[in-house]
DNA sequence: CATGAATGAGCGTTCATTCAT
DNA sequence: GATGAATGAACGCTCATTCAT
């Protein structure tokens, strides 16, 4: 995800001797399509192995086991994509302009990496091994930067206060993350985009949160 | 999902000779609470038998494989749920009123039924043959009754018509989802509400979604 | 093998009580055609079952386990058999006049019952607990008739006596095994004949065992 | 196969990785070893292995299951014997000559290397699997081979020509094949031969199938 | 570093057999 | 007698992981 806009280079040292942190990398982004394609359970290690043209016994030099992969690939991907929210959250500009930077964000992402964003969506938070705590918070970190995003509209002023932004953030992600699902599973068919930053379907999320679906109003 | 509010008996013959419906539907629902415990993957044949208090070898006279019983449960679970939701979306009531009504049932499902919330979002969208096109279909059965709400809506002149109501009814139900995801997995704790009639949490994803988020309106 | 020519009639006592032995025959008719199809191994209790048109159980009610089924197809078909080669054998006539007997004996109940002499063949004497010695002695039994022929023959000065009796009789049961497993297996198709009593394999198998392969004889 | 007399050396490469190949053989003779004692059926694939002194998920290393053990000694072993069998059959000498060394070679074979010759005889020959057309053909080659001789023999006005030559080979094929399943089973015991140069079986074999058994001519 | 042979726990599935009705 | 639900031993196969080279 480094690759995504605004991402941060990574800190010095998270790649200790290059030669050794490509390798490493390269082993990471073929589990990544492996897993995408296969489900973490589906994946064997072979697999990987495989798809990263290397011998199998060498993943084991670099990874305690399967497992740890996945959790890699959380740690590193999840965070540097909480890295790029928390720049936009965190940033200037209005509540609104956050909610429709995040948006693009997320749905940007799918189109950039779906690889990525399959494995992080379906393998991750939908694993059996995510109800660990470690997770749980760093998922929780997202709905803190959303939710504080929608706190700080509230206390400026521009969005309304009678709303638990609690609701309304879990509501947020959720609609987010159902976007790219569906496009995933092929359930239905969003407009093709060919470019984020005229995304129709990022500003038809955001002006659906913003002024609501009731009629009668000065849209 | 027989017993959830408006669901509608099942169609006689649907149980074949009393007895053996009877101790079919109990492995079913051993199988339900160890795969909403485990997952699928972590779910062993003989923790379903020993959940249901029966040897193994006579799981397989019921089913023909663990799949099967996986299959077996989205297809009874999901269709009585979709009957449930088609009652409502069908039936009379304002645009509003339904979505009201389709948040209720959502989350009360949740709170009923917890194991078989988390086994029909969790472990069978998540599983590998919910690719099937059979199965993409059943969930896009959902996304087609709240789209119909939607768009049944917005020609009555209820709901605006300038937001996409495909784009609407993913944000709808990914929003719905997410609450319960959020329930599932303690990311973030809503209140807990003692009784469905009462949710507050209903009505205010309700209002997000019919009023928006922005501020400065008459509410 | 009742039906074979000259076979004696079963004695009494073998069936008692009319009924109970009419549905035992039923299923042991019905084992000998999954026998003949699946194999031994490859047939289940279930099938037969099946193919008898009763529930499996009841099979319990008639024979031990599965192996008693084959035991007792064995014993009573193979028993028939050799009652009726011990007839040919003993009874009157000429060395040649019995081999070409037992020639047409064999082949002819292949035409007449293919199952049953499948079952014999491939699944009892090719079978693992063939090794015990009962089902030994009883095959032995064929051979020693045979074999008596075969030194009759010779005593008679019918026969050359320089060729070990032994010998001889295992070629020529063996020769004929052989061309009955070529037929089920299609290995080598030997002309259809219609009618046993004019069966040119039979014959030929006679003379080439009488009067041997070379040439510049008497023919 | 590779030491009975005048089998030709394996084409280079049949063994890739001297290592591999090597441990592979060492599988496939335990597996000989086990089939030829407890039958295919009766052979579990731990049984194979410990016979073999490895772990038994080893062997799935070396082949894709137990099947294909048994395929893979039919397909070796087999064709190794096929290929001595057609040096004979097509090489100089008389069918008489010919005869005779296939009878040696044959009943040699078993005596040198008895749990191949059971496993080739019983095992393959009776599995179900066998019926599959490349079996089939396989066997075939071998009575082919026979005919040819016989064939060449009467052309030659060296064998009689009123015989069917077919119905010739699958007696003398059959004859050698139940002198070593007798001696398999102990159903008659043939004298035990020391040498198969000196092998009077053999010579007996041959006489009746040449001379016949018909008394009276100059022998 | 790199390889892939070796290990063996673990699980899904089959099916002969028993037994309550 | 007749049924088929119930049992559970047995076994083939997978694959994550280790380790000698």
């Amino acid at each position: 995800m480094a690759d995504l806009p605004g991402a941060p280079p990574l800190p010095a040292g998270a790649v200790s001797s290059a030669a050794r942190g490509a390798k490493r990398e390269h082993i990471l982004e073929a589990a990544i399509r492996v897993f995408a394609l296969h489900g973490y359970h589906g994946a064997r290690v072979s697999d990987i192995a495989a798809e990263a043209g290397i011998a199998y016994g060498l993943v084991y030099h670099y990874f305690k086991n399967k497992e740890e992969i996945l959790r890699t690939i959380f740690d590193e991907r999840w965070n540097a994509f909480l890295r790029v929210v928390e720049q936009v959250t965190q940033g200037p500009g209005t509540a609104a302009e956050k909610l429709h930077a995040l948006a693009g964000l997320v749905l940007y992402a799918y189109r950039r990496r779906p690889d990525w964003v399959k494995v992080l969506v379906f393998e991750i938070r939908r694993s059996s091994r995510f109800s660990e705590p470690e997770q749980i918070r760093a998922v929780g970190r997202l709905f803190r930067s959303v939710e504080c995003v929608l706190r700080n509209g509230q206390e400026a002023g521009e969005l309304r206060d009678d709303i638990d932004p609690q609701v309304a953030c879990l509501a947020y992600v959720g609609a987010l993350e159902t976007m790219i699902t569906s496009q995933v599973l092929g359930v239905m068919q969003l407009p093709e985009e060919p470019d984020a930053s005229d995304d129709r379907t990022v500003r038809a999320v955001v002006e659906l949160f913003l002024g609501g679906l009731r009629a009668g109003r000065a849209q």
